[in-house]
Formats: structure tokens, sequence, C-alpha cells
DNA sequence: TGCCAATGTTAACACCGTTAACTTAAGCAA
DNA sequence: TTGCTTAAGTTAACGGTGTTAACATTGGCA
């Protein structure tokens, strides 16, 4: 395991380091592997024998991403529901802007679909399983309506999934400019957004929902 | 303009067309311009003029996405504001749903960011205009609480979005598999998640937004 | 000590987007 | 009708890509 002229000895991990960091500052379209060979100081082909393929080392990439991603919703201090939910939300929205090409790489949907790479579609579930969590430690303090928590945490993600991609492409404000976006986008779901709530109309649950 | 041998007469057109079907069926990313002119029957340097380059050519197949959503949220019934918002959120999930290819293209961010083709822009914009002037005229008649209304459009885009990309990339059921998912998904914004809103329970409102 | 497997190498294949330099032909002016 | 300008094609070439095959080196174990 020395570093001799022709062992590199050290290979999978220089190259997964490196292209952690072209992706982060570039992109994932920026990933030459001969590029990234000659950055190194090897040849082309000697990465394939750590990587199967370009996209199975962007693979890789996106698993750190999640793995990321999950410790900061850990982060999130869980005592009060309201503010666990609003927490994650913002925590989320954050680790994307944060990281907006790992985040596009992580959830590129072009590159990396689910199905091929199994440890990866695992790191995904890993962190939004934290966010279910949260959904569901509220709604089982009596903090959230009783619906189907599966609708209520496709509502949550979609959410906090829409506004990060929209900000990071520059289409809604970021953070930076609008500090307060982010809460309020969250703080509007859990209240609603309709001026005279429930209790009247039941002509609004006769056709929803089954 | 006749179709000798050399002058192909049509190639502009039928290059959008084609290009347009393969986006639609593989992914932009399967748009190769030399296979493109191949397929047509010509060189590939000629499709060079009649487009700058190869983004510029996605640029146009993704004008023609955000025409095709402005028209679906345009025939929205807009009677009643809350069949119009929940009619919005639906038709622009079922265009995503039935385009995916060509709403990733749209939405993308990797490849056409903002800022680049104006008229890329000055489309994206046409059709979100639809979204927010429905919010604006729910607002208008009472039916939405007096907020901001750069923040309830931001919220209903955002859930909007986010809805649709996740379902297109495998993340959550499609609306095929689960049909009453965007409806509730919508409905869930407009009424709240929050089991006990506003009135009692002081504590709730003493320690969030300003 | 000798072999094997891991890990490198070079050469090559089949693509790709794009540009330069050249050719054809369509259309308009004298 | 002739001639010129210009739009719209052509081939050749540059530099790049991912990937595979065949070969070379070397570390570590029997």
């Amino acid at each position: 395991m020395a570093r001799t002229a022709y062992h590199h000895g050290d290979l999978q991990q220089q190259a997964h380091q490196q292209a952690l960091s072209i992706v982060r500052e570039h992109g994932d379209s920026a990933i030459s592997l001969r590029a990234l060979a000659k950055q190194i100081g090897v040849s082309a082909p000697a990465l394939y024998r750590h990587f199967a393929d370009r996209e199975s080392l962007l693979a890789e990439l996106a698993i750190k991403g999640f793995e990321w991603l999950r410790e900061r919703l850990l982060q999130v201090d869980q005592n009060d529901p309201r503010q666990a939910l609003i927490g994650i939300g913002l925590a989320y929205v954050a680790f994307a802007q944060d990281e907006p090409n790992l985040y596009r790489l992580m959830f590129g949907g072009r590159v990396l679909p689910l199905g091929v790479h199994p440890r990866l579609d695992s790191a995904g579930k890993s962190a939004f399983q934290v966010l279910e969590d949260t959904v569901a430690r509220a709604r089982d303090r009596g903090f959230l309506k009783p619906m189907p928590l599966s609708l209520m945490t496709a509502t949550a993600w979609s959410l906090v999934h829409g506004l990060s991609l929209l900000t990071i492409d520059g289409h809604l404000p970021a953070t930076e400019s609008e500090p307060h976006l982010a809460a309020g986008v969250t703080s509007l779901l859990l209240d609603g957004a309709v001026a005279f709530p429930t209790r009247r109309t039941t002509s609004q649950n006769n056709e929803d929902t089954a």
C-alpha cells in the first residue's frame, strides 16, 4: 500500500474527494473522468478499478450528500412539534441552498434515476425518514390533523423540495435576500391559506380523499 | 425554397420537431446534434445555420413546453376561487406527469439556467403568471388570508413544482396510482395541517412569526 | 521464493460539439 | 438575361468525451 510511482495507493479516496469538490463548485456536468484522472496524475482507465463507470462515481457523491442532509435534519430540535416541523423545513432548504450543485445531483432525476444504485436509494430514504418521523411525531402528539401520514409527508416534502429547487435555480429569492420566505412558506402550510377555515361547509369534504 | 438535393428547404422546422420528439421520449441528454443531423439526412454543421448551439436548440424546445403549460393552466375554470386554485395545481402536476422529460428540461437548472435565453425566461414567466393571477384573484375575492401575494405564490408554486418533480422522479406515487394525492396535497395547503388552528392556544402564537 | 490478484499502463474505438473554409443555388438588380 | 450577393448547405479537422482490450507492474500471501 506504499506509493510507488506505479501503484498510487490512495486512488479511490482521492478520486472521490476531488470529484466531490468539483461537483460542489461546478456541478456534476463538470465531472470528466479523463480530466479527473489527469488532475490526480493517473491514467483515465485506472479509475475504472474503483468505479464501474461515471455514473457510479456520481452516485457515491450523491450518497455523501444524502448523509450530510440527514445529519443536518437530525440536528433539529424536536421538543415542540411546531418548531420541529418548521425547523426541519428550514434546515432542508438551507442545505439545498448551501450545496446547490450537490442537491441537484441528488435529485436531478436525469442522472442517477431510482432503482439503479441501491445504496443511493437507501441513503435517500434515510434522509427522508427524518422528515417523516418529525411529521409522525407531531401527528401522534395531536398537533396535526388526523390525516394519512403519507399525505402529510408528501405535502411537506413537496413543499421544501420545490422551494429548494426554485430558489437554487433563481426562480425565487434565496434565503440570503429574503430571510423569512422559507419560514413563511412553511407556516403557511401549517396554518392554511384559506381565510375562513374549517367548521362550516361540509361541501369541501364530500369530494376529496377516500 | 424548393427542395433540391442541396438546400433542404425545411431544416429549421424539421430539426425543431424531430428534436422535440426525442426529448419527449428520451430526455434532453439524448439529443445529439450529429445524430439529429444524420436522422434528417443533413450534415451536422448545417444545423448551426439555424441554432447557435446545442443549448439554443434545447431552449427552443423548452419555450414550446412553457407555452403548452400556459395553455393547460389557462383552461382551468376560474369561477370558484377554491376550485380554481385546486384546478391550477392539478393541471400543473398533470402537465409535468404527461411530459416528464420536457418538464425536466424546462426546470432542469443545470441546462438552460436563467438569464441566458431571454425568450425562454419570458415564456417561463408567462406560464407562472397564470398561477399568480389565480392566487391574486382568490385573494382579491377574500377567499385567502390577507398575506403578501409573493409569499402565497411562492408557496403554491413550490408545492406543485416539488410534487411534480418528486412524482416524475418516482419518489412519490404518480397520479396514475394515487389519483387523490395531488388534490389532497393542494387541499392541505389551503386548509392547513394544524389540528386546532388559530383562536385558542396562544401558546403557539407567542413564539412565531413577526 | 514464486505465484496471484490488485492495480496500474498504453492504444484504440466510437462518439461528441464546434469551427474554418469551401460550394451550391436562390433571388434580386441592372 | 446576366451577374452579384447572400443564405444555406458541404467536407475536413480540432479537441474533447466515456469506455474497453491487452498488457505491465507490484504487494502480499502460500
